[in-house]
DNA sequence: AAAATTTCTTGATATAGATCAAGAAATTGA
DNA sequence: TCAATTTCTTGATCTATATCAAGAAATTTT
């Protein structure tokens, strides 16, 4: 591997595995860069979901209402990819809304575009599992959070892994992806400091 | 789809799409039907996970030791299929422990056997991608629900899908998958006796 | 840069749910 | 079938976290 890789390929290179230059050009090739605005949404809830797109910078709250309370149910910062995965492999619509919490570059990928990669890559299918396995063992994680963890325990682990965008995020959605109010989420960064 | 396929082919069609019977039954014939007897094993936690398995009747639980203290993360009842997914996609060990919780009879299938139904059913890529983004919705449904349901609203959501396992098990293995004390569940229980 | 809006903090209070303890009920096993 | 063990229930109490409210701080808009 040189080290000419565009960002992007690097991603594909390092989430999917795709090894050779002449793939990963390819394969970054169908995927268009794209210009959010602040508020932008890339999904909405119940629209369309015939898209799959990585984070080049900024960041990106995936949501859904309910009950008119909104429900953080992840961010995504640089590096992410990030859809809706069951209306988009089910081509069903999209349960989530995602919305740029700030401007934000993403490079977008349809649907259409995306079936083409089996075709470049045929070791695609298995590179495509694995990356869907670690996403469901991330998501498994965090049920097992709630289960065993206090929601300071819950926060510390996630200001571990998530420290850099503390300054960039209404705190609030990050409460609410905790599962804790912000009220709490205050209380115990105010701790925190005290210590 | 004539009538004389078994159960087990009957699971393989619905869950993973297979459709012709010759297919079902090679596929079938790789699962091996093995009895645990309650307390008994499928999985130990850092141990192999070579394996996979179905579970024909009976309860396995899946579970980790947290702090001296278990954390049952599912219950699984007739018809689910269950390993470590990330230990045996990965060829890790296993993280979670496996155990049936009174006789149980599940179809086991070897990784290596496993390995060989792509060469039977050339779809087998795309079902068992869709498997696991059925899995990855569910998962993060569960979150969902921490994030915003109380406890009683997490026992009847869950009460309504799995209410046949409710005089089967332990209540405080269900308590604990659910997120909440044993004592927290029976007062719940006695709550929706009394309306 | 001032006004308007949104977000955050803090205190007071309420409450869901945890913990502790002890007896009741159910299950297991000799 | 009776004793032993495990599980469940219930009451008393405690505590983590939610809610409400109001002012402070930060951000956005004009």
């Amino acid at each position: 591997m040189n080290t000419s890789l565009t960002e992007l390929e690097t991603y594909i290179n390092s989430y999917f595995g795709i090894q050779q230059v002449e793939k990963l050009r390819k394969v970054s090739d169908l995927f268009k860069l794209t210009t959010l605005k602040k508020g932008d949404f890339f999904l909405k809830e119940n629209g369309r979901c015939d898209k799959l797109c990585f984070v080049k910078n900024g960041l990106l709250r995936i949501y859904i209402l309910k009950e008119d309370k909104e429900i953080t149910q992840w961010i995504s910062t640089k590096g992410y990819f990030v859809t809706d995965i069951s209306g988009f492999m089910f081509e069903k619509s999209s349960r989530w809304n995602v919305q740029a919490l700030v401007d934000t570059e993403i490079y977008i990928i349809k649907r259409s575009d995306y079936n083409k990669i089996e075709s470049i890559e045929p070791k695609w299918f298995d590179f495509e599992k694995m990356f869907i396995v670690k996403c469901f063992e991330m998501v498994e994680n965090r049920v097992f959070s709630h289960l065993s963890m206090t929601a300071e325990e819950r926060y510390n682990t996630y200001f571990d892994m998530n420290n850099e965008i503390f300054n960039q995020v209404p705190l609030q959605y990050i409460a609410s992806l905790l599962g804790m109010s912000p009220e709490t989420l205050s209380r115990i960064r105010k701790k925190q400091l005290e210590l």
